[in-house]
DNA sequence: TTTGTCAGTCAACACTTGTTGACACACACA
DNA sequence: TGTGTGTGTCAACAAGTGTTGACTGACAAA
């Protein structure tokens, strides 16, 4: 197995520490010590902390080979909450564009990037916008819950419980109706 | 009217900042500077950043005035999200706590702040944990679609489609049951 | 050998951060 | 008159921020 270069050591750190800690909250000098690899490389290799943080942003933000059908798509967020070990993928990147939204610096880039893959890949299989925004309202929503507030209430990840609570949850906001009130 | 005191001048500008932009994003430079005041009367007065934060969460973070029964909750949340006028109550409180959540000096200050909140008032009237965290759950992953990423999909403020789309996600969440399976 | 290129090291830069202490002023009390 | 006391001003501090440029060393091409 080939020893990473240089660049790939530091976008790894700089993935770890940016999505878990937030762009502001996480220096470079934190990060090429993590990398072990000398500070002055980010900007070269990077063009400086920002370029760091968008390269970052390339590796795997996208939800590939998504399920054409509702219900599939259900089970497959169930299935990566319930399951989903520490890596690249949902709901990880859920995560950091929840703590990097409201960044002066990099809350825009990923708003607008987001956006993108909601109206591209979600919004597209479920069919409908405001089914569609209320079924990531719910995913953010429970994430919110019990991955930062943990909350009192919902299960363990990987119990009936909680795979029950979201499911019922996801169910519910493609079951919403807009011509109908309190559809 | 008397002119407000510099403390509290101090207090409502770090509210404002810290609310808004999370207490890591704003320095105690440009909270003196919007207050018109000298920096180094915040270490006076409140000891420092760390005391002038706590100081903006004495003020009002609790929910006065719950409705005893379920579906007055609903409607209270509904009626508060569509109307909300910028101020010092939900759901300014409940967007603080997600901009703050995450930073390393005050997270677990607003978490535990938050949950105390929550088992106290919220769970309380629910009467059900499960039902109870889905609920707030809803609550969060809304604003979260609405006010920070601007999802197209959800209503305009105070329309209907907005008011319905919030009304169902909250029932949905009192509905559920944790006994069945796809409760 | 000489030359050029790439990778990495190191010290320094200009700037911002939160905090502190010395000082000046105004007002009340003796 | 003096003497505190509370209030605000100012300059400075140490620490941390992102970034830059000069430098060394390794390796390949001429």
């Amino acid at each position: 197995m080939d020893e990473p270069s240089t660049a790939d050591k530091l976008r790894d750190a700089a993935q770890l520490a940016f999505w878990d800690n937030g762009y502001s909250n996480v220096s470079v000098r934190q990060i090429a010590n993590a990398a072990q690899v000398d500070v002055a490389l980010i900007s070269r290799y990077f063009g400086g902390k920002m370029g760091l943080f968008e390269a970052t942003l390339h590796k795997s933000f996208d939800l590939d080979n998504l399920p054409e059908d509702r219900d599939g798509l259900v089970e497959l967020f169930v299935d990566i909450f319930s399951y989903a070990p520490r890596d690249t993928s949902s709901p990880s990147a859920l995560r950091m564009l929840l703590i990097n939204a409201h960044d002066d610096a990099v809350g825009p880039l990923v708003r607008a990037r987001f956006e993108d893959m909601f109206t591209r890949q979600v919004a597209r299989v479920i069919g409908n916008l405001p089914q569609a925004a209320l079924f990531v309202a719910a995913l953010f929503g429970f994430m919110v819950a019990e991955k930062t507030l943990h909350l009192p209430g919902i299960g363990e990840p990987g119990s009936p419980l909680y795979a029950n609570q979201l499911r019922h949850l996801l169910h519910a906001a493609l079951a919403f109706d807009p011509d109908v009130p309190n559809g």
